[in-house]
DNA sequence: ACCTGAACACCGTTCAAGT
DNA sequence: ACCTGAACACCGTTCAAGT
């Protein structure tokens, strides 16, 4: 366990877990616990209800109380923050995948529509990221150093295969795509999808646009 | 003054003001007076605070007691479609002009950018219109009777003129522009613009995008 | 008819008391 | 150390009392 400068405690996997030494330092076999509960329970409640759910909703699922909540996460939008940051992570992940296994101008546009998935899903988190809030300071930190160049190898490879155009700025793609896929509705799944597919086209580099590539 | 049948009370412009008569009908000056006084307090703290703002402060600003805000809309949420309704008439009777001065392709382009101004200004407004919530149900009406006509027919323009491409549904392109506007910051006051002059040049019919033609 | 503001319910957050 | 839940503050909404 440590402390990030955003007051958010992180599990640190390369301690052990012996309970008996009297020293400092080890977590707690409960407060682990309960902090494992608490962002599995968060982030099936959000998928569900949003970012905006109860704080008690989630405590309740987790099996705590409520203090027990805010001990780990000082204020709601932590909680959000922390969940925000192993979705982050898996959206990464999938960006190095993709780039290995297909054509860069389809890496790319197989990748927004992944990251516009998982943005729908949990709805709002785009919007908290993209905020003013202070609570959210230490996610950009994460965005950049995983998300964003991610993102810019795709955007590059791309390029350097002359496949896109280069007047315009990966940074604002992502929000751009974020954004349209934070609103969402529910009778209309693939709503998003196919904005996506109309932005994505407006990147390619020369595209022609008589056939109804990409948009069913 | 008559009641829709979202619960909301609006002016009747073609009744006079006579307070004498002794009959029934002709609302009290200063419930009309309040109720304009509510609208306009309504748009201004909106635009400042977003439609978030509490309640009182509307009231507040306003000069009514808070009771006065409920009698008038019944939920926090017909106050934010009562301001709602406004400003689409306005945007509506733009898109006529700007039909009536350019060529389609031109107007079509200019009046998204209007739009999205205009939905960027009052932050969540577009959402709360395309989100399910109950008090927003008279309010597709107004949008399907002026917004919704008023950017086809900018689409039929401009699809005679062969100007644009025929697989997309202009109802999707508003919705995807709300969503793009919805979410700018206000350090990057023009981010939303680029995005939808992006979003537009993926319609026009056999775009070319070697020149950075529309992205500065 | 319409206005007012105290009062109620709900939710984020705190903290004294427990183990 | 960490957990708990009663308690507090804030905001949406209601309603009895006023004019």
């Amino acid at each position: 366990m440590f402390r990030l400068a955003s007051g958010i405690w992180v599990k640190d996997k390369t301690q052990n877990q012996d309970e008996g030494s009297s020293h400092r330092r080890s977590p707690r076999a409960d407060a682990q616990r309960n902090l494992d509960a608490l962002l599995q329970a968060a982030k099936a409640v959000f998928a569900v209800a949003g970012v905006d759910a109860p704080v008690r909703d989630i405590a309740e699922r987790a099996g705590v109380g409520i203090g027990t909540v805010y001990r780990h996460f000082p204020q709601r939008a932590d909680l959000i923050a922390a969940v925000c940051r192993q979705e982050m992570d898996a959206c990464a992940d999938a960006a190095q995948r993709l780039a290995a296994e297909h054509e860069p101008f389809d890496a790319l546009a197989d990748w927004l529509q992944l990251y516009a998935g998982f943005v729908a899903t949990k709805r709002g988190l785009a919007k908290a990221l993209h905020s003013g809030d202070p609570a959210f300071e230490a996610l950009p930190a994460r965005f950049e150093q995983r998300l964003r160049p991610a993102f810019r190898a795709l955007v590059e490879s791309a390029r350097a295969a002359g496949a896109v155009r280069t007047d315009f700025d990966a940074d604002e793609i992502l929000s751009a795509v974020a954004s349209l896929c934070m609103s969402a509705r529910d009778d209309k799944p693939d709503h998003a999808r196919r904005m996506v597919a109309l932005l994505v086209d407006g990147l390619r580099h020369g595209a022609r646009s008589s056939t109804s590539d990409g948009l069913p």
